[in-house]
Order: structure tokens, then C-alpha cells, then sequence
DNA sequence: CTGTTAGCGCGTTCAC
DNA sequence: GTGAACGCGCTAACAG
């Protein structure tokens, strides 16, 4: 008796022996393969498929799995859950695949290399039909390696140099430029840069953006005009708002923060320096944080639509796992910019 | 070949063809049971080690579950990972799983009942070892019908009244009175309550603790102290507290709210008002949200320990997947009072 | 349209 | 200490 006592489940056979059938016929009746259950006779199938519900028959994936190697099973890799980017896209990545009846293994790694290794060691043994990376600093070999062995693999927010993968990412250089494009058509011309670290691609990607838009504008970025923060806080955005407004030379009307933790050290910075938002200079946040509409004023900021960067990924695993050699496609999707008080008076809050 | 073209892993055969032992030995060398373990030779063991390295050996878990019953996966079923409730509740879960090889399966159930059966078949026909439940609305008779069949399972911030079922929650109760006895502690006297819903367990809960605590300070409550929110908004807490503020009646001092975003709107309140927190007013949130520490002034608030709430749960599983007869455990964890400047203006932001 | 047969990879029992 | 044989539950191939 390997099996703990749990009550044993009604088996594909148990259902056969009341249906007075064999069992591949129920197999057949069960499965959702469409063309051969087309070849079981429409009343024996209904007949089997009562029984089955009577007796709560469920199929028993693992034996399946093992037939098939097939386990409706995708793993998802990513650095940490608590990361509040992350789950919205774990919903959309569920719900697009529980469509087509997968199930979400979770993996954190912390960006953790051994860690990493464990937890990616525990997702295939298990026999995850396909991978959702969403970590970062891995180098990506070993994915290019599983990859090459024909699992299907999926990157979400980043996107190899070297070689092409199917990947879902959202558009940060195009949601900067956009901010700027913002405040610009509202009449802003001294437009600063509270730029993110440099050695986060998230930074340099957001001050690339913010160069390109403001020479496409045929604006002057003066070296006073571009402050950089060694961390994603609200304590180095105050630092460096106060830099930035303090300047000798004019003061900036308008502020692009890379991120919505620096934009509130901005609002701590004009309350400290008595300015006024957004009379006298405006803010805009990047990434629209749950909280953002509940600042004074609330924060015109730039949001990424991470629940359907989800249900892409998701919709890029399920092609790749119907058709192995389907084209690889790479998708950005396009940020979207949310006004609010603090660059436009007019807006409610 | 009905395995994908996939590149085969090398399997247990493989192994002891290049070793030159039969699977069986292979099986007892590399399986987790001790005393089979044991009975195979101490340098055959060693060499087979290597080679399943070397052959990059990974065993295939659906095959081990289909022996044995047991898949080394639980189940987890929450409402919405996207209530900012639950990432570190399942990162907990899964931190403390992954100790013991055990890996989540997540399921979203949207407090929707069809839902919630279409996900739970999904867990449970890939075999799942246990079910951790968060769900709030489902009636728990199928959840008692299964663990009653053997599987178990234990449930988050939600216990049975009628029955006994291992569970971990926060004491909700006990958080509220802290934060009364907080304010109480600090001098104020008229400490009105900004109630939720009390269609919900979680705002009634709340008001009832007040009620407790208010009664064991022997503190009188005057019908105008409480207020009852139709939601947990910030335009409800502004509603409500404005209602509380201008009461005909002697001024609150303090107001306890049920909630963060409820405790964003007596802001809103004092702000139009023209009353100053906390010199006028003290305010005390619960639930320290993210944001908490960033409003000025930062928001004293409840805090409640969600990463142990997973990590306990986790173990409470694992305990009872080692031994289903094992008693059944109710834990309640404790909140913490963090103190901001809302009810103190000496500490620090 | 349905029955038969075989085997996925592993862990376990019984021999030796 | 190790080998041999069997079967977990299911589905794919082939018969009929």
C-alpha cells in the first residue's frame, strides 16, 4: 500500500467496468482529443461521460503526463512575488492559461544564481511543458540550452541582445518620451530628469528615453537639467529634486521622475523649498504605483499594462507549445500616460 | 513518439546501463528513503552519484507520482493574488516548501464559485499533497469533504466555526485593540471608530474589537463616535470622517480607522476641515499598506506579519502531510503597532 | 465504432 | 548488496 489512505479516486477502468466498455473507450469518450472522440458513438460517450460524473471520476494528470509528456504545467520564474510589478502579470499569465486548462507553477529566485538553479532544477523534473522568465540577472546560456532542446521558453521585461527569443515587454523608452511629449504640450520648456541608477537597466533605459525625446523636441538638455538617484527612493528623489530646483542657473517648470518613489521625494522637496505643484513646477512619476492617485496632488504618471504583458506571454507559450517552430515573435506593448493634478491643474484629482 | 521531439532526458535506465547495475539500484541509490538507501554499497552509490550528474539525471516526478501517490506539490487557492494581501502570504508558503522540495501550484478563484470548482478539479487531478485555502466566500463543506477523504488541508485567515480545521490567522481582533489602547496610551479619550462594512467578517471583526477594548478602558461609546463605511475607499473614510468631525457632540480626538484607505480619507477630511493630524487629530490605519509611511504624516497602522502567516501555513501542511493524524493546530499571529506621525508628532517620518 | 496490447519512468516487492 | 518482475493510470497504435 504505497498509496496514502486517501480514499482512492474512481479510475479511468472503474468507470469502464460500469459503462460495461473498455477502458480506452472511456479514455477516448474523456480526452480532449476532438477527432477521437469524434469516433465514440454519441450515446455510448454520453452514457460514459454520466457515469464518470457520478462516480467523480478525474483523470489523474500525473498518468497522463507520463503517457504523454505532456503536463499542462508551465513554470514561471521570477525574482520575487512581493515585487508589486509582479502580480498583476501572474493573473494574467493564470487566467490566460487556465483557458486552455494549464496550471502556473511558481518559482521565486531572488535573483539568486544557486537559488535560481534549485527552483528551476524542481519546475522541470516536474515536467513543465514551458518556461516564463522573468528574471534578471541570469545569464540567459542555460535558457538558450533548454530552449535549444525544444522546451519552450518565454521572456517577460527582458529581451536577449544576442539572440532571438519569444519575449513580452513593455516599452519604457517609449512611456519616458512620453511624459516628456506631456509636459512639453502643456507649455514646458526647462524639463529635468530625475533619472533612476545607472546601473539598473531600468535607469539607463528611462534617462536614454528622456535624451531622445527632448532632442526630438529640439529642446537644450543642460547638465543641471539631469539629476540621478542611487536608489529607487523616496529619500534620493528628495536629494535630488532639491539639486535640481536649487540649481544657479533657471529652475526647471516640470520634473520626469523615472519612478513614482522619486517623484513623491520631489513633492517632499517643493514642500521643503515652499514651491507649489504643479504651479509652479509639475511632476510626472513613472509606473503609476497603486498609490499614486492617492498623493496631494495626485500623480500624472505613466502605467504599464502588466496584466495583459501577462496574458501575452501566456498566448506566446500556448502557440509555441501547439507548433515548436511557429515564428518567433518579440512584443512590446505600449504604456499608457494617466493625468492627474500634479502636471495639470484642471484635472481633478 | 508521442513525446514531444523534445531531447529525452537521460532516465533511471540510462544510468544503470553506464554504471553497470540495474535500475532498481540506481532507484534505491538516488531516492530520498533513508533505509533503502542504506542497503546499497557505499562506492557503487558514489559512482552512480556521478554518473546521474554527469548525465544531467533529472528523475521525472510524474512517473514518481504515479508510484507513489505523492507529487511533492500543493495546491493554493486564494481569491485574487492581486490584493496586495497575498504576495508575501504565498511567498512565505513557497520559501518554506521549497525547504522540503515541495513546490506551489496557484490558483485564482475570484471568489467565484464556478471558478473556484474549475481550479480546484485542475489541482486536484495533478495530485496535489495538499490545499492551502484562502478563499473567503466558498462554503467550506467540500474543502470538510475532502480532508475528510484524506487530503489535507489548512486554511488562511478563515476558520470554521462549526469545525475543527487546522488553520493560520492574524487576530484581527486583537490588532484593533491595540491601536485603541495606542491612541489611549497617548492621552485621547473620545476615540471615535471609522468601521467597514459590516457585510464583511474583517469589518465587523474590527468593530467589535473597538467595542472590547473601548468597553475594558471604560471608555463610553456615544453613537456619534462610530461611523459605518460602505467600503473600504478613501471617498467613504472622507465621507465618514467628516460625519465624525462635524458630530453636534464634543470632537473626536482620535479616530481609529478599519482600514488604510479609510484612514486616507480622514485626511481628506481633516484637510478640508483645516485640521491639523495629529495635533487636532490622531489617526491610526490598519494594515500598514506600502504606502503607509510615505502620506505625511506617515500613518501609524497595524501590521500584520502576512510572510509568517504563509510560512506557518506551509509548515502546518508539511506537518500533516508527514502525519495526517498529527492535532489539528489553530494559530492565530500576532499584529504590531507601527508608530508614525499620524498619532505623534515627536517621532520621526 | 470498439477492443487489444503495450509501455511511459519509477519504486517496490520478492528472490538470490 | 543486488537483480528480476510487476504495476501505478493512462493513451497511442493496431486490429477487427
Amino acid at each position: 500500500m504505497t498509496n496514502t489512505q486517501r480514499a482512492k479516486r474512481a479510475t479511468i477502468r472503474d468507470v469502464a467496468r460500469v459503462a460495461g466498455v473498455h477502458p480506452s473507450t472511456v479514455s477516448r469518450a474523456l480526452g480532449s482529443d476532438r477527432q477521437a472522440r469524434a469516433l465514440v458513438n454519441a450515446e455510448t460517450r454520453a452514457r460514459i461521460l454520466k457515469i464518470a460524473e457520478d462516480l467523480n471520476f478525474r483523470p489523474d494528470i500525473a498518468a497522463r503526463t507520463l503517457k504523454t509528456g505532456q503536463s499542462h504545467t508551465v513554470g514561471v520564474l521570477l525574482p520575487d512575488l512581493t515585487n508589486p510589478l509582479f502580480p498583476p502579470i501572474v493573473r494574467g499569465l493564470e487566467d490566460r492559461f487556465a483557458e486552455d486548462g494549464f496550471v502556473v507553477l511558481l518559482g521565486n529566485t531572488d535573483d539568486d544564481a544557486s537559488r535560481g538553479e534549485l527552483v528551476l532544477e524542481g519546475l522541470l523534473s516536474r515536467g513543465v511543458d514551458a518556461l516564463v522568465v522573468a528574471t534578471a540577472r541570469r545569464s540567459g546560456s542555460q535558457f538558450l540550452e533548454l530552449s535549444r532542446q525544444g522546451l519552450p521558453i518565454v521572456l517577460i521585461n527582458r529581451v536577449f541582445d544576442d539572440q532571438l527569443v519569444p519575449s513580452v515587454a513593455t516599452d519604457e523608452v517609449a512611456g519616458i518620451r512620453m511624459a516628456v511629449r506631456h509636459v512639453h504640450s502643456l507649455g514646458h520648456h526647462r524639463i529635468a530628469h530625475l533619472a533612476g541608477p545607472q546601473d539598473l537597466s531600468t535607469g539607463r533605459n528611462r534617462y536614454r528615453g528622456y535624451l531622445a525625446e527632448m532632442d526630438s523636441l529640439g529642446l537644450d538638455v543642460e547638465e543641471s537639467m539631469v539629476c540621478i538617484a542611487n536608489l529607487y527612493s523616496p529619500e534620493e528623489g528628495r536629494r535630488c529634486a532639491v539639486e535640481l530646483l536649487d540649481a544657479t542657473g533657471a529652475r526647471p517648470t516640470a520634473i520626469v521622475a523615472a519612478n513614482d518613489m522619486l517623484a513623491i521625494g520631489c513633492y517632499q522637496a517643493l514642500h521643503a523649498l515652499g514651491l507649489r505643484c504643479p504651479e509652479d513646477v509639475a511632476i510626472v512619476g513613472f509606473n503609476d504605483a497603486p498609490f499614486s492617485d492617492l498623493l496631494s496632488p495626485p500623480l500624472t504618471s505613466i502605467r504599464f499594462p502588466h496584466y495583459q504583458v501577462g496574458q501575452q506571454a501566456a498566448q506566446l507559450v500556448l502557440e509555441r507549445i501547439a507548433d515548436p517552430t511557429a515564428p518567433i515573435k518579440v512584443i512590446f506593448l505600449p504604456p499608457e500616460l494617466v493625468v492627474r493634478g500634479s502636471t495639470c491643474s484642471r484635472v481633478q484629482g
